[in-house]
DNA sequence: CTATGTCATCTAATCGTTTAGGTCAATAGA
DNA sequence: TCTATTGACCTAAACGATTAGATGACATAG
C-alpha cells in the first residue's frame, strides 16, 4: 500500500559506503571524511531518505515523546489548556521530543502501561488531586513533572503559578482603595476541595485580609463552582445580606456572573461594589466595565515544565532547581 | 537508570514455552492450548511484562499513532480545539491509537517527514487555509482527513459543519421576528480572507437574506477579527449610520462586544437590536441577556474525524462515506 | 497397517537501526 | 627502515517483537 520506506542499507549502497558511514552521517555519531560525507547526503537526497523512528527508538530504548495528563476531561474546555499546550510543544519541539495526548484516566494505569511498553519517555501532569493517586506517584522513579501543584514536596518537579499570592495581591489592591467590606467567591466547597489550587486561592483571600488588617468575614465567603452561572448564583446569595463593597473572585467566569448579578440588583461596578477576577482570559473583558484580574504567563509555565521534564528524562536536572514557582501579575481595569 | 523491561524471551523461558507461544497469547493470533495459554499469562503476570512498542512498530510497519494538525497556533487559545481533542481522543483510544500533537506548520515538511519517518500513521488537519498547501495536500496518498473544509473536492475525507446553514438559520430566526434591517458582523475582511469557513458564513448571511427576501445591504455588512474587542469596534460602526434592528456575528466573541457597544449607545438587546452569536461557547452566556447562537457538536465532531481517519489507514474507507457534514441547531435565548 | 490430515507448537529469518570491536592505510617518531 | 599512532571506515551482533514454514504427535480414513 505505502510505498516502500528508502532504507540506510539503500543509502550506503547508493554511496559505495557501509551502513555504520550513513549512520554517522545522520547522527554525526563519527567522523567522516568531507568528500564521503557529502555522497552519502547526496544519495540521502537522491532516495528521499528518512530515518525510521520505531528501529531508531527500539536500539535506542527511547521513544523521544511525552505525554500530558489532565486529572478530568472536562479541564480540555478550559481555554488556558491550549495556550499550556503551545508553550509545551515549543520546549519539545526544539529538543526533538513530540508530545502525546492521553486521555484523562482514572488511576495511573493506562500512564504505567505507556511507560513499561516505552511508548514515552515521561509525563507531565496537570493539577492532580491530591489523595492516593498522587501519593503512589510521589514514589515513581520514571521522568515526570507536575503543573499546577504547590504543595509538591521538596524535591518533586514541579510548576506552578502563586494563585495564593495572586489571590492576596487582589485583596490588597481593593483594600489599598478604601474597600473594607470585602467578599470571596470561591471554588467548591472547602469540604469537597479535590483540587489544590482551589485550596490555594482561599488561602490567597485569607492571607490578604489579614496582611489588609480586615477580619475574615465567613458571612462573606461563598461557594460555588468555577462557572458563569455559578458566579451569578453566588453573588446573589451575597446580596440577600448587607452587600460587600468588593468581591474578590476566583476564576473570571465566576467574575462574569458576579458583574451580571450586581448590575440587574441595580448596582453599579465598581462604583458599588468592586469585582476582581482571575487568569485573565477573555472572559476578564467580555464585561463592562472590564474586569481587574491577576495574569500569570500559561504558555511560558507550559514551556517552564517540558524543559522541566525534558531535563529530568535526560539525568540533567540538578538539585534544587526542581520547583518553578512562576509570579502572578495584577491587571488593573475598569471594575476596581 | 530505568529498570530493564522484561522481554518476551524472558516470559518464554518462564513458561517453558517459545516466543511464538508468547507472542500468539498476547495478541490472540494463532490457536493456543487452554492450559498453555494459562501458564503463559501467569509468567506474564509474574514478570510484569508489556510488550515493547517500538519493536512492534518497527516489525508491523505501524506506529498506531495520529497526529492533529491546526493551521495557526493561535486556534489553540479557542476553546472549541480542547473539546474537539477530547473527541478525537475518545475514538482514537477504542481503537488503540494514540495522539501526537505537532506544533503549527508553515509548510508541510514537518508532517511529511513525521509520516515517511513512520511516527506517526496518519492525519488530522484542521481548518487549513485555501492555496498552494492545500491544493498539493489533496494529491497525497497517506492517510489523512480534512476537517472544517466544506469545499474539499468530492472523495477526499472531511468532516465539517454546515456553517453557511447554521448563519442562514440565524438570519430566517430574525426574519421571523420581524426583523428587516439585518447587519452582519463577520471575520477578517473578504478581501484577505483565508480561513474557508468565515467565507461560508458570510455565504450563509447572503443566502440567509434572499430567502427573506430582504437584499443584503452592504453598508450592514463589517468585517473585523475574531475577538470581543472586534465585535466592539464592528458595532460601534454600524451605530454611526441608521441602526440595524438585528445583528446576525460569525463568533459569540464578536456578538459579545456588539451587546456591549449597543447598550453604551443606550439601546437595548433585543428590543431595539437583536444580536445572533455562532458557536454556542461559553461566551454565549457571558452577556446579559445571554444570546441565541448556532451550536454544532464540536466532541463529536472529533469523534467522527477521528474515526475517519482510522478506517482511511485501515482501508476501510468505502467510497460515498468520505463527506460528513453535521447539523447545525440554533439555540435560542434572551437576545433576541 | 499405512497414508493423510489436523493441531499445537517451534525454529529461525526479518524489520531498520546503533555501535563495540576490528581492519587497513597513511603518517609520525625513533 | 621499522614500529606506533592515528583516522576513516567496516563487520556483525544486538534491540524485541512478528510470522512463514517446519516439525512431531495424534486422530482418522482406506
Amino acid at each position: 500500500m505505502t510505498a516502500r520506506r528508502t532504507t540506510m542499507r539503500e543509502v550506503a549502497l547508493k554511496a559505495g559506503v557501509s551502513v555504520f558511514t550513513v549512520s554517522a552521517v545522520v547522527n554525526d555519531s563519527a567522523k567522516v571524511a568531507t568528500n564521503t560525507r557529502q555522497s552519502v547526503l547526496e544519495a540521502m537526497r537522491v532516495l528521499d531518505f528518512e530515518p525510521n523512528h520505531a528501529a531508531r527508538a527500539m536500539k535506542l530504548a527511547k521513544s523521544m515523546s511525552v505525554t500530558y495528563v489532565v486529572s478530568d476531561p472536562d479541564q480540555f474546555t478550559d481555554e488556558a489548556v491550549g495556550v499550556n499546550l503551545a508553550g509545551m510543544l515549543e520546549a519539545l519541539g526544539a529538543h526533538g521530543y513530540n508530545l502525546v495526548i492521553e486521555s484523562a484516566l482514572k488511576d495511573f494505569s493506562e500512564l504505567k502501561r505507556a511507560l513499561r511498553q516505552g511508548r514515552i519517555d515521561g509525563a507531565i501532569l496537570s493539577a492532580m488531586p491530591p489523595g492516593p493517586m498522587l501519593e503512589e506517584l510521589l514514589l515513581w522513579t520514571q521522568p515526570f513533572v507536575l503543573f499546577d501543584q504547590p504543595s509538591a514536596p521538596l524535591g518533586v518537579p514541579t510548576v506552578f503559578a502563586s494563585y495564593r499570592s495572586g489571590i492576596a495581591a487582589a485583596v490588597d489592591h481593593v483594600s489599598a482603595r478604601g474597600r473594607r467590606r470585602i467578599a470571596f467567591i470561591g471554588g467548591p466547597p472547602v469540604a469537597q476541595l479535590n483540587v489544590l489550587h482551589n485550596l490555594e486561592r482561599y488561602a490567597g483571600f485569607t492571607e490578604g485580609c489579614r496582611s489588609a488588617g480586615i477580619a475574615a468575614d465567613p458571612t462573606l465567603i461563598v461557594n460555588s463552582d468555577f462557572s458563569i452561572q455559578g458566579g451569578r448564583a453566588a453573588m446573589r446569595r451575597l446580596l440577600e445580606q448587607t452587600p460587600p463593597d468588593a468581591v474578590v473572585c476566583a476564576t473570571d467566569r465566576l467574575a462574569v456572573g458576579a458583574v451580571h448579578a450586581i448590575q440587574a440588583h441595580g448596582l453599579r461596578v465598581p462604583d458599588d461594589i468592586a469585582v476582581t477576577g482571575f487568569n485573565d482570559s477573555e472572559f476578564a473583558i467580555a464585561t463592562d466595565p472590564m474586569l481587574t484580574t491577576a495574569r500569570f504567563p500559561v504558555r511560558e509555565m507550559g514551556f517552564r515544565a517540558a524543559e522541566l521534564l525534558i531535563r529530568r528524562i535526560e539525568g540533567r536536572l540538578l538539585p534544587g532547581q526542581e520547583r518553578l514557582e512562576i509570579p502572578i501579575d495584577l491587571i488593573v481595569r475598569g471594575s476596581t
